[in-house]
DNA sequence: ATGAAAGCGCTAACAT
DNA sequence: ATGTTAGCGCTTTCAT
């Protein structure tokens, strides 16, 4: 028997210095009312005597069930996804729950890995933006008992809740109002395809050019990123301004993105919104502030985590109804567009 | 006896459907080579069969370790802090270590608190930026067994590790640099006195003011934010405003809180850098493209991290010195100051 | 190479 | 009101 790596004093300790049994000691911390206060009172003294902390493993592993949750995003670089991490906090710590946050990174095996971990946690269930449209293990994974909500992506099946904001709207909102100034030239830099948000932006992008009686082909370019971030987005423009005819607008998939478009075209001394318009999406808070004010979509972000830590605790307690909920993006006309 | 809440099949379950006794699945498990091969195909299969997964609860409780480590940071909403959780995610990942990040929004309480859960959870480690100067807790937790490492702070005791980016140092830079501008009215939008970041900072101010002469208390205004986010910067200069004389350099103590000098200036009409300087620290992805490209302190934010935890792992597999990296900051001048 | 069984620290049913 | 004890799912020693 290898001897514990972490030897810390147990409820046995503490029985021992109170001169009670175990099971009095677990009461006091399960269920202190069925102690007399006398009692309660030096056991109490005893933990801190010894300076007891209860060895959450043992707990959880006895109960069947912990009192972490976790959210899983698609990355942790953008503020989007904090802002709801925050919100989702927030209302977790309301059940005292507490949150494990992890960041998928576009890495598909990665989220594979850290699902099988957090499972292996016994995690009471998970908030997760997925990074392709593959529901097949989240739906297993709610089988074997831990709820899933989905984040900022509408649940494709009645079985899973979901927490989103209308992104086929937002794309409408925005490639509309490109419309109207009288772009006809757009480049549209997105995220991957496997990414819902992504596909259903687009899909408002095509819908508001049809509005028009245009022709996609024509007057839309649409680049994936693979980062997507501000780094690979100065790269991708930079390609992009190598090509013979330039866009005279460009939309991006979020403000981190259009941060390096931002970057890329003050560095090429190239004029927003003058010789090229940029719009954001999510209104982070850095975003009215950029060289160019940002025009962008605004969501419920904060709320959205709140709406899906709420669904979660829910789900968790023996909810059986999964629900859809669906919130509103809001177009944000600055300077940039 | 309560059911458990969540019966997912466990290594018993896989026994019986590989016909072979649980001490064998836990070796497929953990001594793989110490299992005929054909055995060891049986029990795999059966693994798939019935979907298992370890229940990483038990495996720890047995192992008396974890393989989680946590990070608690001043606020997750600052991207100096994802940036180093970054780095922290990454070494950790090297040693098939999770994460589990947490932010404690200068809540004292909230502090203690989630320290308590984390040691309850057993985890392998913490990084921590402490939101005060008492490190006895945390020394505490260290004695009980499991590591501490000090993150932007260097530790005051020999007994912790720390990785920190000498503030002191940073401060002079930055007051250096607008006096050597000719600025005599400096604002300083500090955080709190409790964290060491800032105390060293201002102590920085002090020193170059000093060096040029010059009295700290008819050319310095130090403030301390309560929120220390944009917002609170916003509202925090609305009432300096107000006042008959005006800085003519605001120093903040990061770029978000430089945001939030920026759209209180821009709302108001004034100037920067010609009305007021701004400076900022951190140099965040979003610094160089501010409305006015913001002048800051760049700091090794990604290596912090990594390196913070690279000392956990040390420490965790045994190593009893304590290090203290310190490493430099540098001064990125820009159009705002 | 495999099986049997003890025990990690805790909770809760049952006994007193 | 308090004590006793089985067992959560797993690992590991010891025996076969």
């Amino acid at each position: 028997m290898s001897r514990p790596v972490r030897p810390r004093y147990g409820i046995r300790e503490v029985a021992a210095a109170a001169g009670v049994s175990v099971g009095t000691v677990s009461n006091v911390l399960n269920n202190p009312d069925l102690v007399a206060s006398e009692t309660r009172e030096r056991v109490e003294q005893a933990m801190r005597q010894v300076g007891f902390v209860r060895n959450g493993l043992a707990h959880q592993l006895r109960l069947g069930r912990s009192n972490t949750a976790a959210a899983m995003v698609l990355s942790i670089g953008n503020p989007f996804f904090t802002e709801a991490a925050r919100g989702i906090e927030d209302r977790l710590a309301q059940a005292d729950c507490m949150l494990i946050l992890c960041s998928t990174d576009k890495d598909s095996g990665r989220e594979a890995r850290q699902l099988r971990s957090l499972e292996e946690q016994g995690v009471r269930g998970l908030i997760i933006t997925p990074g392709h449209m593959q529901t097949e293990p989240l739906l297993a994974l709610q089988r074997r008992g831990i709820p899933v909500v989905l984040l900022d992506c509408p649940s494709p099946t009645p079985e899973l809740c979901s927490v989103s904001v209308d992104d086929v709207h937002g794309g409408e909102l925005v490639a509309t109002h490109l419309l109207s100034q009288g772009h006809r030239q757009i480049l549209f830099l997105n995220g991957c395809r496997e990414v819902y948000q992504c596909v259903a932006r687009s899909r408002g992008v095509h819908r508001a050019l049809q509005a028009e009686g245009l022709e996609p082909s024509r007057h839309l370019l649409e680049v994936s990123l693979t980062d997507v971030d501000d780094d690979d987005a100065e790269r991708a423009v930079e390609q992009i301004l190598g090509l013979p005819e330039w866009p005279t607008a460009i939309m991006c998939v979020n403000d981190v993105v259009a941060l390096g478009v931002l970057r890329c075209l003050r560095k090429r001394g190239i004029k927003v919104p003058d010789d090229i318009a940029v719009v954001g999406y999510d209104d982070v808070s850095f975003a009215a502030e950029l060289s160019t004010p940002l025009t962008t979509v605004r969501q419920p972000t904060y709320q959205l985590g709140y709406t899906a830590a709420a669904l979660l605790l829910a789900d968790a307690d023996g909810a059986t109804d999964h629900q859809r909920v669906v919130l509103q993006p809001e177009l944000v006309v600055r300077d940039s567009a």
